[in-house]
DNA sequence: TGACCGATGAAT
DNA sequence: TTCATCGGTCAT
C-alpha cells in the first residue's frame, strides 16, 4: 500500500472528510506497527465554523495550538482533549487555511496485540470506536504533532474506496457549544461498520 | 497568576 | 447520566 499524495489533503476539506473513509491509518513506534481503516470522521472548517478550534483566526499565532492547522495539508494536529486524551486530526487545504479532518474511529486491522496491550482492554469493538481511543491503540501523542502523513512513522495509505451507498452523513458530537454550526452534516461514517464511535442509526 | 472548560471515555 | 482530570486559553 501506497501514501496518499499531499494533493488529497488540499481539496475541500468537507470532500477530504468523505474520501477519508476507507483510507489506511500506520503508526510505527517504538512500541511496535498498528493500523486501521478510518470509518468515521469529522469535517473542521476554519476561520468561520464556530466548531472549529481556528474559529475566528486569521493568521496563525505562534505557540497557539492551532499552528499547525496553517500549515499546508497532508500533516497531523494533534491536541489534548479533556486534560487525558489526544485528538488526531489531518491538517487540509492549502497554507494560510486552518481547517482539518478529526478521525474519529478505525476498524483495526494490524497489530491489534500492540493495541490490547496499549488500551488494557480485551474486544476489538473497544480498541479504536472512539478519537480518543485511537490515539491510545496507535500511541499517537502530542509528541506526534505536525507530522507529515504522506511519509515517516505516522502515515495514511490508500485503502479501498467506500461507496456512497455505505456512507452515512450526520451533525457532529459533542459541539452543542457551536449553536448553529453544531446542526452541519459535516459528520461522515461506514454506515453498516461494527467499529463507529457510536452505532449509526436511521432518523 | 488564576479561573474556566472541553472535538472523551468509562462507570453507573 | 455522571464525573474524573488537567492543559490550553484567555482574562486579570
Amino acid at each position: 500500500m501506497t501514501a496518499l499524495p499531499q494533493n488529497f489533503y488540499l481539496a475541500d476539506t468537507a470532500a477530504v472528510a468523505r474520501k477519508l473513509l476507507g483510507q489506511v491509518l500506520v503508526h510505527e513506534s517504538a512500541g511496535g506497527r498498528a493500523a486501521g481503516i478510518i470509518v468515521e470522521t469529522e469535517a473542521y472548517k476554519g476561520r468561520t465554523d464556530a466548531a472549529c478550534h481556528s474559529a475566528g483566526l486569521d493568521a496563525p499565532r505562534p505557540g497557539h495550538r492551532t499552528e499547525v492547522m496553517f500549515r499546508a495539508g497532508g500533516c497531523a494536529y494533534v491536541y489534548l482533549i479533556y486534560g487525558m486524551y489526544c485528538c488526531f486530526n489531518v491538517v487540509t487545504r492549502p497554507a494560510g487555511v486552518a481547517e482539518a479532518v478529526l478521525i474519529r474511529a478505525l476498524e483495526p486491522t494490524e497489530g491489534l496485540d500492540v493495541m490490547r496491550t496499549r488500551r488494557r482492554v480485551e474486544g476489538e469493538r473497544q480498541l479504536c470506536s472512539g478519537p480518543g481511543k485511537l490515539c491510545q491503540a496507535l500511541g499517537i501523542t502530542r509528541a506526534e504533532n505536525g507530522f507529515d502523513l504522506t511519509s515517516g512513522p505516522l502515515r495514511i495509505l490508500r485503502g479501498k474506496a467506500v461507496p456512497d451507498s455505505k456512507v452515512a452523513v450526520t451533525p457532529r458530537i459533542n459541539v452543542d457549544y457551536a449553536g448553529a454550526d453544531a446542526l452541519l452534516p459535516y459528520r461522515f461514517v461506514v454506515k453498516d461498520s461494527r467499529f463507529l464511535s457510536r452505532a449509526f442509526s436511521q432518523r
